[in-house]
DNA sequence: AACTTTACCTAGCAAGCGCTTGGTGGAGTG
DNA sequence: CACTCCACCAAGCGCTTGCTAGGTAAAGTT
């Protein structure tokens, strides 16, 4: 019995967004659990849009499962990172039109398509699995609330109590966008941004 | 060569809402492919779920992707016509809590999964599949719309113009739902109704 | 120069998959 | 009582699935 692969996989040393096994294959799996979902995605389909073959994954990861969690972990990390930076250094209702447009542009734009896998394939995990991916996932909630908090401090909100039900409602509204968004209409991420913003915010008194 | 399943299949006689062998295989499919996704369930669950053997599923049914259809068949019709008949003899706003309450039912409640594979398995059907079921959507999606519309030019909506945006944000808003609305919290679909209604409506002048 | 590690490839296994086939008991019909 | 039809069951076929095992050329290390 040879050492169990787990023992010799590396952590991404740079970034996965580079051109390494590691990197190809979360960004071609992003892709395809997207498109087809993850179950409907075959090992050797992933493989070969890696430009490998289906053995060789399993050099980089345990299983497909683990694959599927490190495309989670990046989109959540780069959206969160990405928002975060955008709520800095500006008023409420500023912050929160930069942020819906860093949130829509992380889910909608080309090869942004690991944040839309972390949204719709979450039943996928089987029960235990994905507890770092759930923190980062409360983290970036907790950030949005706290945004809408501050708004509705401001009068700013179209609606002044329930600041938990607002948040689902805005991250449904948002992340709707991933079943009907198609780029070639003209529209881009940004145009729909502030549109939608305009739906949550309340013009200053 | 034998003579196709499908020569043999019945259309509901009645309702597919009854204890026969079709009914059975849809109501336990619903709840399945919600739970576990489509692809995430075999048919041998399915059959014993719905108290068969694996194999007699294919008396009633020609494949299991017949069996998707016929729930978000079912779905989309009962919505569709609870919503609708909602619709009837209110005040534009009146009527619009109606509806949406009555969406959320059709959603969220025990038993209601019909709808909510209809929403999330899409991507399962292949491209030509589910003209019927894309029909039915469309027709839905034109009745909010055009709600919409009338509460437009009566200035209770939130944002007077972009009618097919504020559709999408509000589909939006009550469809992600599904993905975080547990009922033992003490919330029920009604209450949820109220509190997300306000998120749109404005006030009368 | 000798050795180890990295990044894969090749071939294939065991389990599980959707679906088919050939029945069969019971109810209905003439 | 003979016949037909309905609603399934029992068995299994052929294929695909995720994954494993063993190998290897090239690069890095000592």
């Amino acid at each position: 019995m040879a050492p169990r692969n787990q023992l010799r996989l590396r952590r991404s040393s740079t970034s996965d967004r580079d051109e390494s096994g590691r990197g190809r294959i979360i960004r071609a799996a992003a892709r395809l659990f997207r498109e087809k979902g993850f179950r409907a995605t075959t090992v050797r389909e992933l493989a070969e849009a890696a430009g490998m073959q289906s053995g060789s994954l399993f050099y980089f990861f345990p299983s497909k499962q683990d694959i599927l969690l490190a495309v989670m972990e990046q989109g959540m990390a780069e959206v969160h990172a990405s928002v975060a930076a955008a709520k800095e250094g500006r008023a409420p209702a500023a912050s929160f039109r930069a942020m819906v447009r860093r949130h829509l542009e992380g889910i909608l734009e080309e090869d942004s398509d690991h944040m839309a896998v972390m949204l719709y394939e979450t039943r996928s995990l089987p029960a235990g699995a994905g507890k770092q991916v759930l923190k980062m996932r409360r983290d970036y909630e907790a950030l949005w609330e706290a945004q809408i908090e501050a708004l509705i401090q401001q009068g700013r909100w179209c609606h002044p109590r329930e600041p938990r039900l607002s948040r689902l409602a805005l991250m449904g509204a948002l992340n709707w966008s991933v079943q009907w968004y198609r780029p070639q209409r003209g529209d881009t991420p940004a145009r729909l941004a502030a549109t939608l913003c305009a739906l949550f915010l309340r013009e200053p008194a």
